[in-house]
DNA sequence: GCGGACTGGTTGACGTGTGAACCAGGCACG
DNA sequence: CGTGCCTGGTTCACACGTCAACCAGTCCGC
């Protein structure tokens, strides 16, 4: 474990600006949507896959796997969304383990109100003031930063 | 509240890498920090700043202040870091109203076992994998958008 | 001085995320 | 047929974040 090699100005700047970034837009995104339409930034994502959905409902492993949530997060989750209305669950008819999980009316017409909404506040803090070669750019450290990660999580799996 | 202005393919792609790419490395750089050190992510920045100031000690709110944290927020979690050991909590002696953090010897060990750990992490999962082009770009995007967000922050505050 | 506003901090209720234990129903292999 | 493993879900205990209420000490204007 030799001399760890720290940051310099320009990686400390990047590091930085990356990690603020993250933190306020996260907090404003989920501000808004909790109180302009009443959704938390997890309900948003459950509904907005559930409402695209063939008749608007799903098998939560089917979910959680879009997702990429743990089972045990889900279950609280749609719990949770069950109690307010906005989901229902049932037992699956084809495996007696499962369930089916739907979207409600009420669902619905919260998540198509809030969906142009969060569009418009994505636009109005990030992609409408970045250029088209910040976008690029931008698409492109995602996917190797995620490349990068998959990689690791590989090697901690294997040996 | 005219036509919702959906993202274009280019716009989606950057939005889509930006998100996955967030939320991935909140995990990785978090669960690292766990299991190989015994810390959480607000922890290490706890004891990260804390460490480097005089004495090792300072009053929450200028620690709060300097977190971005909402004063209850960081009351709890000093009590949580307080009963690990991890810090102190004492009265301030020229304001009778006001406390003094302070770090202890067990919490130092861990923050300069943890740094760099973590610089290592940060390196392994982004800054070393990235151009200088990128790091630039990835510098200036997040002054773009925490700028926005500021802005939009006042104008709600304001009116 | 002193009454009211402000400031530094704590607390409680609640929603949310993680990890592990647990429980059923399916499935495969002897 | 079992018996034992796998899988889909739930639940519990706990850490964490937010919001609002609250309390005590300080400060400011009269």
């Amino acid at each position: 474990m030799g001399e760890p090699r720290w940051l310099d100005e320009r990686e400390a700047r990047a590091w930085r600006g990356l990690m603020a970034m993250q933190v306020d837009l996260a907090e404003f995104l989920d501000r808004r949507l909790r109180t302009r339409c009443g959704l938390s930034g997890a309900d948003y994502e459950v509904l907005a896959h559930l409402s695209e959905a063939p008749e608007g409902c799903a098998r939560p492993f089917v979910l959680g796997r879009y997702l990429g949530w743990e089972k045990g997060r889900l279950s609280q989750h749609l719990g949770r969304m069950e109690r307010r209305g906005l989901v229902t669950r049932d037992r699956c008819p084809t495996d007696q383990r499962g369930a089916v999980v739907a979207i409600t009316p009420r669902g619905r017409d919260l998540i198509e109100a809030a969906a142009p909404r969060h569009v418009a506040d994505v636009r109005e803090a990030v992609v409408d003031h970045l250029t088209p070669t910040e976008l690029e750019a931008l698409a492109a450290i995602g996917e190797t930063v995620r490349a990068r990660l998959a990689a690791l999580d590989e090697r901690r799996a294997e040996p």
